[in-house]
DNA sequence: GTGTGCAGATTGTTGAACAATCCTGCAATG
DNA sequence: CATTGCAGGATTGTTCAACAATCTGCACAC
């Protein structure tokens, strides 16, 4: 063997490293908890006791804490001083919020198509794809992820670790919104096909409607959210 | 006394509360913390040991714990598994993420001058004009600091906390890497003169060529950042 | 009904303790 | 000389128990 191919192998194993290390024991609580909220099985509002969850959960209050400021962070607990934390209750103002952040970054990350490595914009394709097939057999949780998919694939065109990041945590954040209102399936229908319209202007080179249609896809999922938290 | 008016202190006061709430010690440790790290006194790289600076700052471990977590989340230390935290090491890959996220962000909210609130956009031009002020009394750390101002007030055009947030930490981020190069005059200088362009442009209703004139600016700092912590 | 004060529950913070892991230096091996 | 193996010390990961500070709810007085 050369010496190339031996480095050739150490960097892919450097690579690799990440996955070796293990995660703390807080992060997979904080795993399991951003799961049941998502989920909806513990509702916005509802506060979350340290001790019956400390002992529930089998882990002792200074690690559930940094569990708590873990999803503090990503917003989807809020946490009130000398109170205790709380599933957050999306309001209509961070739906508004949230949209104007999303009309920015998507935005602006749709305009980086010509300039994206092929490898990113295939992704956003494959998304595509995939949330045509789960309606085909009717999986319409599975065209909901589908689409979460195709919008992080979107911003990955920008070519930021960081803002893929930020994403990640919007739309995470949205999912609590769906949690209250319980998402229905037409709506998926709608976005799916605004998505299919967006992939086709890409690649015939249209990056200008494409935008266009994100715009419109953006205004149309901010009001349905808005209107559907509102009277909810 | 009208109850308008009555309603208008409690709104004030409701706005002021969040002063009111204490922080807990471990915000007020890593406010600490993030001063002497930005201000260079702790320099990038070197390890911060957990009982050493919890003596130090009569706190306990499970206190600086959360510190170093809420810091390590601000991208401004970084964690590894069992060994402990570390200041950031800016890496040019770094830059160049973090550039693609201000240009995607920057960018965009410049498009949305026409839409912000006149107050908004004033921030803006006092931003500018307090850093023409400092020029003219040669401090330039003060311009550095008005730019960074300029940066905050452009990012508030577009009217999402959750995106000014984004930036305020990206901004941090960024003083890391001048924390390791040392920054020089004349590169202010010349900051300020593409913000004054800007903001000469904004307010002729020239738009487009404004978020020309951003693109220029983030290109040529971060070409410069880059080329300065690679030969650093 | 409004305000006051007390008791119980919950959170904020600390310090100590032990297990798991890492780092360092040194000896042994080839 | 380079490499490996190993012991010992230092540091981190995690838990627990305790106390102070704060919040909440309820009874009581006016």
């Amino acid at each position: 063997m050369t010496s190339v191919e031996s480095d050739d192998w150490l960097s892919t194993l450097a690579r690799e490293r990440a996955d070796l290390d293990r995660s703390t024991t807080a992060d997979r609580v904080a795993d399991k908890l951003r799961d049941s909220v998502l989920a909806g099985d513990i509702k916005p509002g509802r506060q979350l006791n340290e001790k019956a969850l400390g002992e529930a959960l089998r882990v002792s209050r200074n690690t559930l804490r940094e569990a708590f400021r873990l999803l503090t962070h990503e917003r989807l607990l809020v946490h009130e001083y000398s109170k205790g934390v709380f599933v957050r209750v999306p309001e209509v103002a961070d739906i508004r919020d949230l949209y104007a952040a999303r009309r920015i970054i998507e935005c602006g990350a749709v305009r980086c198509w010509d300039r994206a490595p092929e490898a990113i914009r295939q992704a956003v394709r494959d998304a595509v794809a995939l949330g045509v097939g789960q309606r085909e057999r009717d999986d319409w949780p599975g065209v909901g992820t589908a689409n979460v998919k195709f919008h992080q694939a979107v911003t990955a065109l920008a070519g930021s670790s960081r803002l893929d990041e930020e994403m990640r945590r919007l739309l995470a954040e949205l999912r609590l919104a769906f949690v209250v209102m319980g998402d229905s399936r037409m709506f998926y229908e709608d976005y799916l096909t605004l998505n299919e319209e967006m992939i086709s202007h890409l690649d015939a080179g249209r990056v200008e409607e494409a935008e266009q249609a994100m715009l419109r896809y953006l205004d149309r999922a901010e009001e349905h959210l808005a209107t559907g938290l509102r009277d909810r």
